[in-house]
DNA sequence: CGGGCATTTGAATAGACTCAAATCCGGTGG
DNA sequence: CCACCGGATTTGAGTCTATTCAAATGCCCG
């Protein structure tokens, strides 16, 4: 579910990137209507993104880790549709349009990688429709816990450990539920021993049973060693 | 909301592009597990795009009207991760992957212009998944109705009248709602002679009351001709 | 004309939400 | 160092929306 950019291309892309710049904790890396010139890379700290709809409604569209690309919210017209902020203090790698257009010519390869990026970004988002359209509530945390723990691991930190900058409101917006449901799911979860919970720390004892409930909803049977047969 | 190639760069294309493909109703384009090695363009028809999870249950993640771009689900890994399908007889365009790469190197706009029509997809995305998570069933599928019909607008339609050859089951599944929510919930508009239905013809009368369930979730006092103040 | 899918309608259920309030926490100023 | 404040989190109770289950009706296609 990751969407980061894969080892040789990385370095590729390091030498056309500007240098790292240095992002303070609720500063905003862009806001909607600011002019789209640039796409940004997490180099380090945990950013969230998020749109004001018009009926004045906020909506956090996703959460941002070291090694991924954001920003990618609106090229279409020129103009960002999102805000982007610092829930962290961390640092951003900036890459302009304008090398891209120039590298294009110099390496199609880079190029595709590029695509590639964008590509794994549309397939995240049709994951995160289905889990938005699909899922009971229990299923929806449990993805999102798995999700982060995965793209944690991914940017190199212990993999079930979870430490989060965000607040549960933050989460439940996200995932389209009240923090209420967060809550109480998250104590169920830990009264399972699914898990242990300190402030916004999370670590993930029975990884298994979590990822049974990410899957069906709820903790199934013995599974067997084969995923087949329907 | 619309995600079409714009004017002058769909000449540009169409240069590089295979003549127009024929698909009969129901033949798939490509299926889960295919070789990524091509996008598409419909031309004419009306596709559906679709995955199965590894739960075994379906989700139809889009549909295609004419103009549009299908096939971006996952160049990631040069497999496609979804089915996707015609509804109706129709045809496509094809642009190989190959060819972007070669024209990169001869037209970095050209390559902008593709990775616009990409964010714009990852915009509409974002979209879906406002609808999905934060609205309810009458309000998502006013939605549904307006997107469909500018979209049909664009594709060279009559912006009021819309002809799906989708059935309701696929739009309950695409929109996360039972079948019977969507019977009902259009009947209720049917009722308020907000529209008019006939079959898998549905005329739009009343857009302006339509827009306002879209936008609000239910339908709005006077709209003042001010859409400011909050 | 019949069969099977698509759609509509009805009734009961359930899951998640809203409202309300208590508790916990980190940070602040005295 | 400690009391206090405001935001964040948890807990409880009642409500409501959309679902599920069941069944009737309609319609296309052979």
């Amino acid at each position: 579910m990751a969407h980061t950019l894969e080892d040789n291309s990385l370095h590729a892309f390091s030498a056309l990137v500007n240098h790292a710049r240095p992002v303070k904790r609720k500063q905003a890396l862009f806001r909607a209507g600011d002019r789209f010139d640039r796409l940004y890379f997490v180099r380090a700290g945990l950013f969230k993104s998020y749109r004001l709809h018009e009926d004045g409604a906020l909506h956090v569209t996703g959460f941002h880790l070291p090694g991924e690309m954001m920003g990618l919210d609106n090229m279409n017209n020129g103009v960002h549709s999102e805000y982007l902020e610092a829930l962290d203090t961390g640092s951003v790698c900036e890459l302009p349009l304008a090398a891209i257009e120039k590298l294009a010519r110099v390496d199609g390869a880079l190029v595709m990688q590029l695509m590639r990026t964008v590509s794994a970004e549309v397939s995240r988002e049709k994951d995160m429709m289905y889990l938005l359209g699909k899922m009971g509530a229990k299923q929806k945390l449990a993805n999102f816990l798995i999700d982060l723990s995965d793209r944690s691991y991914t940017s190199g930190l212990h993999r079930n450990k979870i430490h989060f900058g965000m607040t549960r409101a933050d989460i439940a917006n996200h995932l389209g539920m009240a923090v209420e449901t967060i809550s109480r799911i998250l104590q169920g979860l830990r009264d399972q021993g699914i898990l242990t919970i300190n402030h916004r720390d999370i670590e993930l004892t029975h990884r298994d049973l979590l990822e049974s409930i990410a899957k069906h909803g709820s903790i199934m049977p013995i599974p067997h060693r084969d995923r087949a047969s329907a």
